[in-house]
DNA sequence: GCCGTTTTCGGCCCGACTGTTTTCAGTCG
């Protein structure tokens, strides 16, 4: 993945300019491109079409920065950077309160390198020698050395949501609190998150402050002021709390939701206008500085001439451009799912049976669910033999004639082998309602052999979509190697469906994959993968990918009505 | 280093909190 690496080396390139005490700007610049770079995936495909200059903050100089790494592996500027500076001194940057100004000082001064030398000199004493370093300032550091031994990770989605709910559910029920709402990157529903951002309406904010500091889940207070505090929760994640006065509302919510780019890039669009945005509001030049507009997000929006723009899509990549000409498309949501078709029952590894399913899909207003259990070869996973498949298949024409209104579909999760074929033959898999398709084993073949098995499956004609196509499993393993362009182009041709498999820890295809193969004209359904029932709530994770890969409701295909959908089939 | 509904040059988002100060620089989001 040349994004990352890029993304990294752009993001190093920044540290050592701040180090350095370089124009700011150009720092920004960096930082900005290093972002951009790593939330995008094609990277490759934009340089060999020379397109490189359309992604927003690659100019002509960091554009060929980029043809430079891709043709030679190296950036020129970067190699002499990096012989001005010991590496090591990056990683002093990733210690809490410490920043570039004050690293520079302990290099210059004490020939401080790296995270040990440094925690050497703050336990003797030493750095108090300097200007500027007192008692507090050594303790902070010490602290900080400490939390990055522990390493602060990033947790998926579902998990910071129940950490974020259990926090708010604390703090509603004060009557001080008018309105608690959780902002930033968890509002935009990233697949990951680093910490949570929690904004609070009160008039009372140092109230709200003292009980949030003393809350249960607080393992530890960072800080603490009369309207921002932050603190460590029992899992290690940070929680920050911002509360603002009601007048502020929609003002404080976009700031506090961001992304930060995003904030940026509107918050010049407004300078360049003679207005000015922060968090209490949207105001005239700075000479009258009256507040235009602060309650709600749409009319902050409103004011700046442009639609507004779903959290989800705030990441500015080109967002703000298709905004001001009004051509945001319209996100698909959740309500408009009208049924999850990759289930598992007991039959292979789910912990329902097949009516337990069915009834707890009828319940959240679907009108079917397609019961996937796993295909013979997934021995692991308890896969199906073509016995126990005609038992299923009675057992849901049973079902299906109690039922009302609703319909169970005779579907499986059938293994893609390590050759590309499918695990049963023909005829069987001529007698599904549908089939989805999909690799669990043999991960570690070449890039060329597993991309073969995926395009291979495409082609096969009783194949209907491809679940979780890049087998990522966040946290555990990382996607095996594929040629995703030629994927999404046998995708295309074959009318094969991909998945966008919604289980908290895939997300797969994630937010950017999806914004690619979109491009591509691939098609989606939304699947929650249950192996319980209590995970069919995960569809609102899928949903949620796509709205960030900005899909639309007729680019997935579970927002049709049954036979619709069922006429779909190759 | 990027970028343009004023501009191809001259700007570039904005405020809270902390520690070390006695008015502010550094860090963070």
């Amino acid at each position: 993945m040349k994004n990352l690496e890029i993304s990294e080396i752009f993001h190093a390139i920044a540290q050592i300019l701040e180090i350095k005490a370089d124009n700011r700007f150009r720092i920004a610049a960096y930082e900005r491109a290093a972002q951009v770079i790593g939330d995008t995936d094609n990277i490759e495909e934009y340089a060999r079409e020379d397109r490189l200059r359309q992604i927003p903050g690659i100019g002509q100089d960091l554009a060929s920065k980029i043809k430079e790494y891709i043709a030679t592996g190296k950036i020129k500027h970067y190699e002499e950077l990096k012989k001005e500076l010991p590496v090591g001194i990056l990683e002093l940057l990733k210690i809490p309160s410490l920043g570039p100004k004050t690293v520079r000082l302990f290099y210059e001064k004490l020939k401080i390198e790296n995270v040990s030398m440094l925690e050497k000199f703050a336990k003797s004493g030493k750095l108090l020698e300097l200007e500027g370093i007192k008692e507090k300032t050594t303790e902070n550091i010490l602290k900080g050395i400490s939390l990055v031994k522990k390493g602060k990770e990033r947790i998926d989605i579902a998990a910071a949501w129940d950490i974020a709910g259990r926090f708010v559910k604390q703090l509603e029920s004060l009557k001080e609190v008018k309105q608690i709402v959780v902002a930033g990157s968890l509002r935009r529903m990233k697949e990951t998150v680093k910490d949570i951002d929690i904004l609070v309406i009160s008039n009372r904010s140092k109230k709200v402050m003292d009980v949030f500091c003393s809350c249960k889940q607080v393992k530890e207070v960072v800080v603490k002021g009369m309207t921002k505090s932050s603190v460590l929760s029992k899992e290690g994640i940070q929680v920050d709390v911002r509360v603002v006065k009601p007048e502020s509302f929609g003002a404080a919510l976009m700031y506090f939701t961001g992304s930060k780019n995003h904030n940026v890039r509107l918050r010049a669009l407004a300078t360049r206008r003679g207005l000015k945005i922060n968090e209490y509001g949207i105001f005239s030049s700075k000479a009258s500085k009256k507040r235009l507009a602060w309650k709600t997000e749409k009319e902050i929006y409103k004011l700046m001439n442009m639609q507004f723009i779903e959290p989800e899509l705030r990441e500015d990549t080109g967002e703000i451009g298709i905004a001001l000409k009004g051509k945001l498309p319209k996100l698909i949501e959740l309500k408009q799912i009208k049924g999850d078709l990759h289930v598992h029952s007991n039959y292979s590894d789910g912990n329902n049976t097949i009516s337990e399913m069915a009834a707890a899909c009828k319940r959240k207003g679907y009108e079917y669910v397609g019961i996937t259990d796993h295909s013979q070869g997934l021995h692991v996973a308890g896969g199906l033999s073509v016995s126990e498949l005609r038992r299923k298949k009675k057992e849901i024409d049973k079902i299906n004639k109690k039922l009302k209104d609703f319909v169970v579909l005779y579907g499986t999760e059938v293994e893609i082998d390590s050759k590309g074929n499918i695990d049963y033959n023909d005829m069987i898999l001529e007698e599904f309602d549908f089939v989805i398709a999909a690799i669990h084993l043999g991960f570690k073949q070449s890039k060329e052999q597993l991309t073969k098995r995926i395009v291979k499956a495409c082609q096969n004609p009783n194949v209907d979509v491809i679940a979780h196509p890049t087998g990522r499993l966040w946290g555990t393993r990382d996607s095996y190697e594929l040629d995703l362009e030629e994927v999404f182009k046998a995708a295309k041709d074959t009318n094969t469906i991909l998945e966008i498999n919604a289980f908290p820890n895939r997300l797969d295809l994630n937010d950017t994959l999806i914004r690619i193969a979109k491009d591509k004209g691939v098609k989606f359904v939304i699947n929650t993968d249950s192996h319980a029932i209590e995970h069919l709530d995960y569809m609102k994770f899928g949903v949620a990918m796509a709205r960030r890969g900005w899909l639309q409701k007729q680019d997935v295909l579970n927002t049709l009505p049954l036979e619709k959908i069922l006429s779909l089939r190759k």
